[in-house]
DNA sequence: GGGAATTCGTTGCACGCGCACTAGTTGCGA
DNA sequence: TCGCAACTAGTGCGCGTGCAACGAATTCCC
């Protein structure tokens, strides 16, 4: 009984800071016309292979972020759009794509990577599970 | 510097726990016809006024769960549709609207309560911050 | 008392998401 | 060699969400 109510609350704090973190980080990226879920793809790419050219498969990018395949489809697809990333056939596998960062979106990420750490500073590195009505 | 990675890393525990939680919570919920934010919203609605016929303002949900005005006006919208909440004008206040759990959302409440509180100890109560790939 | 500013809830709109399905490719066994 | 299952990425569709604008009611202040 008080373990579940234990369990809720914790529930409750992860879900507060989920929002507000996800919220600033959103409120922040946007005025670079991304999305966090568009860093998150930026985020990876950059850290699989910080090289010029590093390439990566779609299939690889789905277990590290959290979204479904076709939602990282039409993301890839709008970052390509704006000439963030590459799409490649595999020509091993001509299922596959290759995915590369271009030197816009190397440098984009460069660019706003300590944006969103200054977020996550400020969000995390305070408090992190703010138990009742702490603050706004 | 590190503790820049230190913090991402925390931050995509935190995203990880989140997106799996969640993500299973609607399952749960799903046959019975809720999402995870319908389930929000009756939880707060039962919390607040454990009595019969206990009444909350729109406004005062909008501060106890993660969504705006709007999203929060058409998710009460539909409950009021599936019979589970019922709206009222606000007498005092002709501008407010009370918002009043019926029997049947009370009910299809207490049905799923223990549910929601088995995918948070699956969750939760195992781990909570799988460092670098521990498990899918 | 009367008009401006504020608050409350709803609605128009565009967009990102997941589910289910499709097209194309590969690997394996008969 | 053929056929079938498994897999990869992309697409049609419906839906929930946030932003901005709105109408209605209230409060403030002169």
């Amino acid at each position: 009984m008080t373990a579940g109510a234990r369990l809720e609350e914790r529930w409750r704090g992860i879900l507060a800071v989920h929002a507000r973190t996800m919220c600033e980080i959103d409120r922040v990226l946007h005025p670079h016309g991304l999305g966090a879920s568009d860093f998150e793809v930026l985020d990876v790419l950059a850290t699989e292979g910080p090289e010029e050219g590093a390439q990566c498969r779609v299939q690889n990018l789905v277990g590290r972020v959290h979204l479904s395949q076709s939602a990282l489809s039409r993301l890839i697809a709008r970052l390509e759009k704006d000439g963030l990333v590459e799409r490649t056939m595999c020509a091993e596998d001509r299922r596959g794509v290759w995915v590369t960062l271009t030197r816009r979106g190397r440098d984009l990420h460069a660019e706003v990577l300590p944006l969103q750490r200054a977020v996550l500073a400020r969000m995390l590195g305070d408090d992190d599970q703010p138990t009742s009505g702490a603050g706004q």
